[in-house]
RNA sequence: CGCCCGUUCGUCUAGUUGGUUAGGACGCAAGGUUUUCAUCCUUGAAAUCAGGGGUUCGAAUCCCCUACGGGUGACCA
């Protein structure tokens, strides 16, 4: 195969969504996989339509997720720039070199114009295009004179470029995820490739620039599969080879039809986009995965696995091993629906693996908010126990917050089940035999529990259960001698004293 | 409406050369473990492979039709 050179190309018209972000993962993939280059390149041919800081949070997201690029707008390359806004100049003489050739034509017709005999179509319930039998009733250099279109030009009349669509031709696509794919040039519209404004559209400046950086891959999201015809038809009439094509399938809402979309994350209550974005103009706040406490990690597996499996049961995969197992026909075919359960389970299987040390450095911070200071070692050891019960570090306090601060209240299910008429005095006669023993650790709280109730013949649980809802006010939490030996013999003490009194 | 793409448990999917009790995971349910909760373990329910026709000894796998879903139809990408 000759060298691999693929890109992400999105345009910055706000934040990049996890269908885009997939998009540029499995380019990275494809890239690291074969040992080529990944390229970052900015489609910002549409002025108007640009939003700023979105190039930022693009870069910002990636780098989040882990994928690097080889060349892109920040790190450079050899075919800077890569931002198209600043290769404005190169397209034009493009442009050009199809009108030469004949494959393009100028064209006079007045956005107002279009917009009305689309309307007229319209109310026929037609759909008026830009093709071989309507163009030859517009206004363009294929209908006018040679004279008054070099007046035209001459006079500066503001005009566009279209692509001159070969009549009744089959366009032959082949395309690494569906095979092969054929279109009839009858059902193809005159793109316009050079708009009056001067920047060249999308299709344009993306088959000059694929071509000159030498893409060998373009591998984007399905919705790209109707323009392919006019793609391939490009290269063609500049002669050029063009590179082969994989396209994704999309990620479709959780529940219902259609792609999933930027609001559905605020309707159905999970992220949709990497990192948080604030969208300049009207300030609506949209949660990112990574300020939802997700690892980039968790995120990416997740990712990976949506529309692309490895053939053997494994799931849980870095990015190494993601790298080393990748390859484009193992790509579904069909959309799939995004499941917010579980990428959670992902996150939970990522924090399980994390070290205690780690988690617990990531729990400081929230427990500093809560101005709560406490030793590393002590931290370390209460995330040791509750690590595995929770899919985030966010959901850590719910878990822990009785090692630091006496019960609030007691749930009243608990009490009513596991506080009965014997159960204060019992608890008095513990506090005292707790109080008695020196080396307050788990080892010896739970052989002096264990022979005071067999002494006194009570039962284990309801013993347990009433100083867990004292100690812990409810029905939950890790081994009762390791909480005791935690918050210490005097808080142990002091809660049951206290509970006692309160119930 | 035109063109294009797709269709295996509720969801993500395995199944790539036709012969499997159609496998796994999430979620769900039950049981076990646990002094509690969670974890964990075991088990279970869950797809007549969208439907209908073919081809074949045999089809989820090949062919055709239909239905449904999706994408696209801008001087947006």
């Amino acid at each position: 195969m000759k060298n691999v050179r693929v890109r992400f190309a999105p345009s910055p018209t706000g934040p990049l969504h996890i269908g885009g972000v997939r998009t540029a993962l499995y380019n990275y993939l494809f890239a690291r996989k074969n040992n080529g280059t990944m390229i970052l390149r900015i489609e910002d041919t549409d002025q108007a339509r640009f939003v700023e800081g979105a190039e930022k949070y693009i870069v910002e997201s990636l780098a989040w997720c882990g994928i690097e690029f080889d060349e892109s707008v920040t790190v450079g390359g050899p075919h800077a720039p890569y931002r198209q806004s600043e290769r404005k100049e190169l397209y034009k003489q493009y442009s050009d070199q199809l009108i030469a050739s004949g494959n393009a034509y100028y064209a006079f017709d007045t956005p107002e114009e279009l917009e009305q005999k689309r309307k007229e179509a319209e109310a026929e319930k037609k759909i008026f295009t830009y093709n071989a039998e309507s163009r030859k009733y517009l206004c363009n250099s294929l209908t006018m004179s040679k004279q008054d279109v070099d007046k035209y030009l001459n006079e500066d009349v503001p005009h566009v470029v279209r692509f001159l669509i070969p009549e009744k031709t089959e366009v032959l696509m082949y395309d690494i995820i569906r095979g092969k794919v054929v279109v009839q040039t009858e059902s193809l519209d005159d793109k316009v490739l050079f708009k009056s404004d001067g920047m060249p559209t999308y299709h344009l400046a993306n088959i000059v620039d694929d071509h000159l950086m030498e893409i060998s891959h373009v591998i984007r999201g399905e919705e790209w599969l109707p323009s392919l015809p006019l793609h391939i038809l490009l290269y063609q009439a500049f002669g050029w080879e063009a590179p082969e094509f994989a396209h994704l399938p999309l990620l479709l809402k959780p529940d219902g039809n259609g792609k999933l979309s930027k609001r559905d994350g605020d309707r159905l209550g999970f992220p949709v986009f990497p990192i948080d974005w604030i969208d300049p103009v009207s300030g609506e706040k949209y949660t990112g995965y990574r300020e939802s406490g997700y690892y980039p990690d968790a995120f990416v597996n997740m990712l990976a696995l949506l529309g692309w499996n490895p053939g053997t049961e494994q799931e849980i995969f870095s990015m190494d091993e993601l790298i080393q197992v990748f390859s484009l026909d193992r790509v579904g075919k069909s959309g799939s629906k995004f499941d917010p359960e579980k990428t959670k389970w992902f996150n939970h299987q990522y924090l399980i693996k994390q070290s205690n040390e780690a988690v617990a450095n990531d729990f400081n911070v929230i427990l500093k908010e809560k101005s709560i200071e406490i030793k590393t070692e002590k931290m370390v050891k209460i995330v040791s126990l509750v690590k595995e019960r929770v899919p985030f570090v966010k959901d850590l306090w719910n878990e822990t917050y009785f090692f630091f601060e006496a019960p609030q209240s007691y749930d009243e299910q608990v009490v009513k089940k596991r506080w009965n008429e014997n159960s204060a005095q019992q608890m008095t006669d513990l506090a005292t035999k707790l109080s008695a023993i020196e080396a307050f650790e788990t080892v010896t709280i739970d052989q002096t529990l264990k022979e005071w109730i067999e002494q006194n013949q009570f039962g284990m649980g309801a013993i347990m259960n009433a100083l867990r809802l004292l100690l812990v006010g409810a029905a939950k939490g890790p081994h009762l001698g390791d909480i005791m030996e935690i918050i210490g013999k005097e808080e142990t003490i002091d809660r049951i004293n206290s509970g006692i009194n309160k119930l």
